[in-house]
RNA sequence: GCGGAUGUGGUCCAGUGGUAGGACAGUAGCUUCCCAAGCUACCGGCCCGGGUUCAAUUCCCGGCAUCCGCACCA
């Protein structure tokens, strides 16, 4: 992070990310991610998809991004997703209408108000600008859907929606992902991919967009007994910012709590177990990533702040120094409780639960009949059905009635008496295995595209380097878009560009993503890679052809320092680097060292 | 959606009622054996639409986009 570089101008200049569709005036909030944005992108991916789907043994899913209405009334976004906006004619602002009747009224649910009434009860209450104090009644409230809406199929179709979140992909196919998980919780399943939200006023590039790439993960859990390995990140450090602290009058900074993942939870600054581990795997991965933990913290939502489905939320937040020194929300970590299955349970009726075992088995005594309908038949004639449903009704009511020789029922007002041998009374003992439950729901979801962009704004460095200022990204050898890039000295010099080219086969067959680059002079080709983060350069120079074995020059973009190594140890020791077995230190330590030239 | 500012080669900027220049970047050649060197040449631009005008990149209107503030951000 640099304050004098500019992350916009490099993005653009350098083929990380530019506004979308230029060439036609383009739309807000939509970006393309060009070369470098679009290998780093893929590479952010990846470590997710190793650190929250391989490394936690959760499975990785592929939804449509579009959806039919029905799923998005069950999810609550057609409400929800509804801004009511009123404007003051006085002073221009925008207020949401909704939030300004449930203030002055007792409804807590004016969202849930066709657009016009909304507008009579702020007429009705002689409501206010609350900027100006000027009357709005009168004045239209205007409906903004945040979710893009679209028809499926031809004609008027059926209505149908871009998912505002990955999340219901997953919820939807619940019926279907318990059985591949057969029944047993907890399970885990993840979705990187598009999401859509029609935001009225996108802003800050990257930042506040219309379509964005999350990485989510829901986990299942049986609430009352799933507990999380929290051993495993008990002793990662968190900064936490809780909602007490973020409601003092106080600096953010007075109100942070480093504490540990066990400390969070023991000392119940962080209420759910499983909020707290996923707060501490995220840590640990957002390090591995090469986020600057120092401009990273975890706060959690204030009451009025949450989801429409949240119970608790904390949020990852990453302080950006090219946004103006702000914290973007980068990763959100809620407890759904039981709400998407259950409203999705109501909205399809289909099962949305999992069966779940007792340690025993239960046996309880049901009482049942099995009336005789060879008697009521003839007996009660069409009203023979209603009489039996009335005595399995009883059975379950009163069970002590049937010790008696007759029973009564009641059937719309009339008296209906019944040998109780017709009926068939017994009590029968039934042995339960288990009950069905709804499943709670974990999640943590990452916003992918601040990620990267926090990444290649905490990564930008400036500083000297042979006399010369430069801009580097110093991006995670992981997370480079490009692993290495192979350059002759000299382009005039037939034996150094045939090396060169043979080197960059070689790396290529090992897997790495290498370039080669023999245009202009060495400083500038080094500078080039520097600028997309590219964190070793091999350069073939004419002592190291002479040389038996055979060496080429190694270099590291934060320090410039070079170490001649043989060839065809260039593999091996590229391999250990961007796995972070060793560091270019160690690397320095073990072979003859390159004095950089001044100048 | 409101208010303000802005829109000129790939990038950052200057400028004009008679269609425009710099710096950096890029390409080719020469040179060059380790950190944006030099020389030569080249490539490349007035956001879109309408209006005023003999003539508009310039002035006016509208649109789109970007930035800042307000609102919004489930």
């Amino acid at each position: 992070m640099s304050e004098d570089a500019d992350v916009t101008e490099l993005a653009k200049r350098r083929g990380f990310f530019f506004a979308a569709a230029e060439a036609y005036g383009g739309a807000a909030g939509f970006y393309t991610f060009g070369p470098e944005g679009a290998a780093l992108k893929r590479n952010v991916e990846a470590a997710w998809r190793d650190r929250f789907a391989l490394k936690e043994d959760n499975e990785e899913i592929a939804a449509p991004t579009i959806m039919p209405e029905p799923v998005f009334e069950a999810s609550g976004h057609l409400d929800t997703f509804d801004d009511m906006l009123v404007e003051c004619p006085e002073c221009g602002e925008s207020h949401r209408a909704d939030h300004l009747v449930e203030g002055a009224t007792d409804l807590e649910d004016a969202e849930a108000l066709e657009p016009e009434a909304v507008a009579d009860l702020i007429a009705e209450h002689d409501l206010v600008c609350p900027s100006c104090g000027a009357a709005l009644g009168g004045q239209d409230v205007e409906e903004f859907n945040l979710m893009f809406e679209t028809s499926i199929g031809p004609g008027s179709g059926q209505p149908g929606y871009l998912r505002p979140e990955t999340a219901q992909g997953i919820f939807v196919e619940f019926p279907r992902l318990k059985e591949y998980a057969r029944g047993k919780l907890p399970f885990g399943v993840t979705q990187i991919g598009p999401a859509y939200r029609n935001e009225i006023s996108p802003r800050r590039g990257l930042i506040r967009v219309r379509e964005l790439t999350q990485a989510e993960l829901e986990t299942f859990i049986d609430p009352e007994t799933d507990e999380p390995d929290l051993e495993k990140v008990a002793d990662v450090e968190l900064r936490l910012y809780a909602a007490p602290e973020q409601q003092a009058d106080a600096p953010a900074e007075e109100g942070y709590q480093e504490l540990t993942v066990r400390e969070a939870v023991d000392e119940g600054v962080v209420a759910s177990d499983w909020i707290a581990y996923y707060l501490g795997v995220a840590q640990e991965w957002y390090e591995r990533i090469g986020v600057d933990t120092e401009q990273l913290r975890f706060r959690q939502h204030l009451p009025g702040e949450r989801a429409h489905y949240a119970a608790d939320c904390w949020d990852a937040e990453a302080k950006i120094e090219s946004a103006g020194g702000d914290w973007i929300e980068i990763a959100g970590f809620s407890t759904r409780s039981d709400y998407d299955l259950s409203k999705h349970a109501e909205g399809s009726g289909e099962n949305f639960t999992v069966f779940k075992q007792y340690d025993e088995p239960k046996t309880v005594e049901r009482p049942s009949v099995d009336p005789d309908m060879a008697t009521l038949g003839p007996e009660f004639g069409g009203d023979a059905g209603a009489v039996a449903a009335a005595l399995e009704e009883l059975a379950e009511r009163d069970p002590d009635a049937f010790e008696a020789a007759e029973v009564t029922v009641e059937v719309d007002g009339e008296t209906y008496t019944v040998d109780t041998e017709v009926a068939n009374f017994e009590i029968a003992e039934e042995t339960e295995a288990g009950e069905h439950i709804v499943p709670h729901v974990i999640e943590p979801s990452f916003g992918v595209d601040r990620t990267v962009y926090t990444l290649i704004d905490h990564g930008l460095q400036r500083d000297d380097l042979g006399g010369e200022p430069r801009d580097y990204l110093s991006f995670a050898p992981e997370m480079a878009p490009t692993d290495v890039a192979v350059f002759p000295l000299v382009s005039n010099h037939e034996p150094l560009l045939d090396t060169a080219s043979e080197v960059v086969s070689t790396l290529r067959a090992a897997g790495f993503d290498a370039t080669r680059d023999d245009s202009g002079s060495i400083g500038r080709r080094y500078r080039r890679q520097d600028e997309v983060g590219t964190p070793f350069c091999v350069t073939v120079d004419r002592d190291g052809l002479e040389d038996d074995p055979e060496t080429v020059t190694l270099r590291d973009r934060d320090t410039g320092a070079q170490a001649r190594i043989p060839t065809d140890e260039l593999v091996g020791q590229l391999e250990a680097l961007h796995a972070g077995e060793t560091d270019f230190e160690s690397v320095l330590a073990q072979y003859e060292t390159v004095e950089p030239v001044d100048g």
